[in-house]
DNA sequence: CTGAAAGCGCTTACAG
DNA sequence: CTGAAAGCGCTTACAG
């Protein structure tokens, strides 16, 4: 039976008024009659040092209290915390969702817990995050899309926590990668593109100060062969960029162009410029897109486009993170499939 | 100019060797001649108690060790961590993403970070997630789609740091709410039904264990007048539950159904099986979605809709969680506006 | 303007 | 099987 040893008045009072602050392990220690380090013991785990008869008085006490031991005293002890922080460049596209969820799910696998921290494609933005990532002592700074600054240098020659999403971490900085080979899909589109006899090549590509964007362009050009004109525009990753991006060039309508996009929102905004204009696709404008995102099933399955497994980041950066440390170098960078798609749209 | 007092041998040793574990405020005391409490005055802003040189020497120090102060440290001493944790059903739906995202900026403005954490639409899921939670001592948890557990009662009993969005509070649970008014979004539907002269009403709502599914569905049965005959569906808020339902529906294709959907993917849904039946929208069905959600503007233009204002989530829970506690109950309640997007589906 | 000291909630090696 | 004690990185009231 559960027995309560040394429990003061003064205690039951403390119990019944205090909502205001959470209890601590004392609290319990003190209601069930045992030390700290019993109370400790028990969420840790280490029952089998335990009598059951002690397991037993500890449970209830703490359900009673209905205490959960502080991350905080818990991080602070054992210099490590369990949060990881994702750092993406726009979590409002679905493809970043999708990733996010991804990384959050398989973490949680590990006892991890993710903050997602938006640096909406900004620079001063993402070092300020990088900071509070630091400040929070996390356990890993995972990051999609990171923009080369001397703040994320610096971090990443202190710290070996840091793990690169789908694009490369700059030259000079060592960290892991997790991504696609962004030059050879680009060069299957390219090539794919030559194949089908199409001719009038534009790139409307991500920023260049993303790896992955100039990787795609690059391999995209190679993939044509040296000898073809391409036209380049440089776009951020949304509907909205592309969209004007496509009025721009649907403004000459002379030409069936073959648009090769840095990812599907750039293509989704082309598509809406081509339809407000009345070219139909792929006849008059073939269209090719990036990701892959879930979207394109039920809403754009007329896309082709590069198939990037979303779904499959978050088992591999969070192996990435529990793997012992200084393992084979190799083994950190993560090189994940992609798959061509060729719907309607090229 | 900066001078460094006091600094042996071993400390340099100390800071180049020592990249594996992070400097604490005790390094950068020792480094620039100081006691912590100056550095920590220094860090928290109370500068105007400290000599210009001093400042100058913490400045140096810090930056050469590449210190950042440890929110864990901070946390466990002043009681309070920097962290919300937001609980969401689907973090993959795009208007849960954009509220995410609000809340996120939002709060980032007060120096907050936000934890999101998916519960996938699960019970047991939501109640991990809970204890999670609690146990980072999250400043305040921001529960979309809060499932009805004992769990989360017995925390909302204990606690006043739960905020309940876009679906309230189960009976008997004391919390702020931010949200719109769904019963009256729904009523102002099922009334453009009526207006609209249309007949067959179908609602395929959302799962009934959210308060806000079931008062969106009261509303368009209120809408409609009572005596009207309503088919009534349950599904998933997702786009594959939508199609399923669309297909059963549409399975008869006798009459021109007018559907109501609880939100805008379970349209996406509906509108797809219509597709592939040549069914169409609105000659032959008509639809209406719930979120008006970004998506709709560029993949699905012509979904009539319900706009929650997705982005003053962020400021409203923001403002919430920072006001001076026992505010005025009636303050605790943020009920924002909601709009009539009608289009071409409806 | 500055420092010594206490203490926030934990865990664990050590001693019994 | 159990407890006393040290210490993780901070902040702040107090004393000077």
């Amino acid at each position: 039976m559960w027995r309560l040893r040394n429990w003061p008045r003064a205690e039951i009072d403390r119990i019944e008024l205090c909502m205001s602050k959470p209890p601590t392990i004392r609290d319990v220690a003190r209601l069930s009659g045992v030390s700290t380090a019993t109370v400790s013991r028990y969420f840790t785990g280490k029952t089998d040092a335990i009598s059951p008869e002690t397991i037993e008085n500890v449970r209830n006490a703490a359900k009673v209290l209905g205490y959960t031991p502080s991350e905080i005293g818990r991080s602070l002890r054992l210099a490590r915390s369990r949060v990881v922080v994702m750092l993406v460049p726009d979590a409002t596209n679905p493809f970043t969702a999708d990733v996010a969820a991804s990384v959050e799910q398989a973490l949680k696998e590990y006892g991890l817990s993710m903050v997602l921290a938006n640096a909406s494609e900004n620079a001063e933005q993402q070092d300020r995050l990088l900071a509070d990532a630091q400040g929070l002592r996390a356990r890993a700074i995972v990051l999609q899309g990171a923009i080369d600054t001397p703040r994320l240098r610096d971090m990443a020659s202190r710290q070996d926590n840091l793990i690169f999403v789908n694009r490369r971490p700059a030259p000079g900085i060592v960290a892991p990668y997790v991504g696609i080979d962004n030059f050879a899909a680009g060069f299957a589109v390219g090539k794919y593109f030559v194949d089908r006899g199409y001719e009038n090549y534009v790139a409307i590509h991500g920023p260049r100060h993303y790896s992955g964007s100039t990787e795609r362009l690059d391999g995209f050009l190679a993939g044509l062969g040296e000898m073809r004109p391409v036209l380049q525009f440089e776009s951020p990753y949304t509907m909205e960029a592309g969209y004007r991006q496509g009025q721009l060039l649907l403004a000459d309508r002379s030409r069936r162009y073959a648009v090769f996009c840095g990812n599907d929102m750039i293509a989704y905004g082309v598509y809406r410029a081509a339809l407000e204009k009345d070219i139909r696709v792929p006849e008059d404008l073939v269209i090719f897109g990036f990701d892959d995102n879930r979207l394109n099933e039920w809403l754009a399955p007329w896309l082709s486009t590069v198939k990037v497994p979303a779904f499959e980041f978050g088992p591999a950066i969070a192996k990435l993170i529990n793997a012992p440390i200084a393992t084979n170098d190799q083994d950190r960078n993560v090189i994940l499939p992609f798959t061509m798609m060729t719907r309607t749209s090229a």
